[in-house]
DNA sequence: TTAAAACGAGTGAGCGTTCGCTCAATAAAA
DNA sequence: TTTTATTGAGCGAACGCTCACTCGTTTTAA
């Protein structure tokens, strides 16, 4: 990543922390409002308060701005889910932690999540496989909610695909609805949304594509 | 849109057809490979088998190009769609069979709809709107379903805020797989997805975030 | 003969990136 | 204390390249 390329030798680690603060906070903005693509590096340091040379002097490219706003969302969302789930529950209650908890940080970072779904194959490959290995940390956490619930008889007994494929279900439901949301462009919260799918057997509803 | 710059004065439309056909089709191909930032108008030109400057003799720019995509994609969803629903059901049957066929369409042409949801946000703001106009098209189609479904107590009653979300969310399960699918990078049919969560039942799952 | 259609080198704007410079702060020397 | 040297953070004009789009010419076909 941001290789320094020898303009000076030695740097303030704090200044830089500092420095990628302002900028990723810029870019959050600029990139809810215009995407990566139309965000241009000029724009980035400015609203990051400071000139496109001094920019290039924390980053090695454009991209590392994406990889930099996306690994720190990501690490948001950690932080404020595992915030969420420091008492231990288990079985049953545990699912239901992780399900609410989960959801609860998703609409609390709406914006912030949609941009990483929408932004983020613009990454270069390395990144982004990165980032994707920080997302697969986040479904095995619900895998195993999902396994535990499973075994104890809460929820119906599955085989190791199937809750590969109910984890995967749980994790994309908060995503997807940051996305619907953009989609019809509406404002609506993901508990109003969870909150019909609650009140129907949707089992019922959905049938096999034949 | 396209509208053109007076370059000639009658042309003959059934080669326009043509033309447009061959753009659209070989476009298709390059916004699967690498999407439609990073493909060139000179890229489009030679996969459509004619040359930049003649391009341009059909387009106006290269959004045009997404647009007419965009368009056409969601021409055949709705095309294969209604051929589907072709036989005229009722109640909960004519639910069962909208939310079947939707899926059934969705997973013949996931790569195709991933282009849509991963790139519309790139087309200008008319264009963009026509697009979600024909979507929301398409929701009111499964919302109708899902009003006389309701109505005749075939699923739990429903006040129309409830239905529309579930409308939503019957739509959004199909685009959610295809874009699941690129996030996990894994190759996976929209019908094994749907499969398990008909065998739980999700309400018992999803708790409200509080 | 003429007009539509195709062509592709050319154009210029935009943008990511660089690099030589400024300047304040600090350190070293007088 | 005053002067001089060093450092490194910040700067922004300039560079080079890409790429959407144009236009004068050539080909095709009626």
């Amino acid at each position: 990543m941001q290789k320094k390329k020898v303009p000076s030798m030695v740097k303030d680690e704090q200044l830089i922390q500092i420095r990628r603060e302002q900028l990723i906070k810029g870019a959050v903005k600029l990139f809810k409002e215009k995407g990566f693509h139309r965000t241009t590096t000029r724009e980035m340091a400015k609203e990051a308060g400071f000139s496109i040379g001094t920019l290039y002097e924390y980053i090695g490219s454009k991209e590392d701005v994406l990889y930099l706003v996306c690994d720190s969302i990501y690490e948001e969302v950690r932080t404020r889910l595992d915030a969420h789930l420091a008492k231990n529950e288990a079985g049953m209650d545990r699912l239901r932690q992780v399900i609410a908890s989960l959801f609860k940080v998703m609409d609390e970072m709406q914006d912030e999540v949609l941009i990483m779904y929408q932004e983020a194959k613009s990454l270069p490959k390395e990144s982004l496989s990165y980032v994707l290995k920080k997302e697969a940390e986040m479904t095995a956490l619900v895998e195993s909610a999902v396994r535990e619930a499973s075994e104890q008889g809460s929820i119906a007994p599955l085989d190791p695909t199937e809750m590969e494929i109910l984890a995967n279900n749980i994790m994309v439901a908060g995503q997807m609805w940051t996305f619907r949301r953009w989609t019809v462009q509406k404002a609506c919260t993901l508990s109003e949304y969870t909150a019909v799918q609650s009140k129907l057997l949707l089992s019922s509803l959905t049938v096999e594509a034949k």
